[in-house]
DNA sequence: CTTCCAAGAAGGATCGTTCGTTTTCCTGAG
DNA sequence: CTCAGGAAAACGAACGATCCTTCTTGGAAG
């Protein structure tokens, strides 16, 4: 569900004294609130660039109400980071699982087009947040470790189409021209 | 020379009094050592995570002296994104003119081993920083500018030396799978 | 009444930059 | 060649701003 991880159970019960004043739901609702905000700022301005006065302005919230839910800057980025990240390889997964396979070129196309090659100017919305989050993950080993998986999912299912198209008989070669489009 | 700029030249005369204390050659050394060195705390740790002191440290200089070359932390950013960029570009134009062209195949396998899919945790010198000028460019128009008239470069070069390669009546198609190497 | 979420002012640290002072070194006179 | 004169280079302490985080207080909900 949570790319940075399993959600921490609430440990109190119904029937226990101190039960807590809101729900789990609720509390998952804030999570996502101030991540969405985190996303917003850290798109525009970049993970340190973004003060926590940013974030928490745009959440709506106060800076306590915000460390409540995250332990500090540094968790909100890594959570950001991981959503990207997961965003990434979930969109590839669906799309490598298309029937029937697209072609090498396509594949290809998809690749360089969307997130590498695309102009600075014109990006998606991801596309300067993945830049941000590539770049920080030359610097932090957890975001390092995280790349590094997401690139070896990406291998197995670029490969793994590939093999599919070969399957249906059809050439694997991919035009140069389709690489450097004008 | 050098990529941001002609360095503004030493308008007094030897004649004149005020004659200034040390060459031109010694100023443009100095800023050489300070971009040499920002350029170091930069590769480490980003833009926005280096700070001033860091890189005063790493020139073995003092704040004023460093400030006396340049006028603020953003000039000394785009200086060495521009560096940064011009590298990438020369290198490219360097290695596109070679002969007999480079195979399509070749021409690819350079682009996507070297700066693009390089795994996070074994970077080259150039690699982090590249992310993070690119990164940067996402929000500096100044960066933007550069980054695509860098882009319309590359392109241009790779499709000259498709069409070196197409001249000498080779085929012009790649396999698939070395897009996406183990 | 008890519990804890939410608020926001305040703390301590660090940031980029400036500025008064000292040092360096070229110049021109003796 | 020597030496004062002076201007630029270099220094580094200090400044205001901003940073992330904490902590006290208020108030809503069970």
């Amino acid at each position: 569900m949570h790319p940075w991880g399993a959600f921490v159970k609430n440990e109190y019960s119904v029937y226990d004294l101190g039960v807590p004043k809101v729900s789990d739901a609720h509390r998952e609702q804030r999570r996502e609130q101030i991540l969405i905000a985190a996303w917003k700022c850290f798109a525009r301005n970049g993970f340190h660039s973004t003060s926590m006065a940013d974030v928490i302005a745009e959440a709506g919230l106060s800076a306590g109400a915000v460390y409540l839910y995250f332990k500090s800057k540094e968790e909100i980025i890594l959570a950001v980071a991981s959503q990207v990240f997961g965003g990434i390889s979930g969109r590839m997964a669906e799309w490598s699982q298309h029937e029937p396979p697209p072609s090498p070129a396509e594949v290809v196309g998809f690749l360089i087009q969307q997130p590498v090659l695309a102009r600075a100017q014109a990006p998606g919305d991801l596309f300067p947040l993945l830049l941000a989050v590539w770049s920080e993950a030359t610097r932090n080993p957890v975001l390092a470790d995280l790349a590094d998986e997401i690139m070896a999912a990406l291998r197995q299912q670029i490969t793994g189409l590939f093999e599919r198209w070969e399957r249906t008989g059809r050439d694997l070669r991919i035009p140069a021209r389709d690489l450097a489009p004008v």
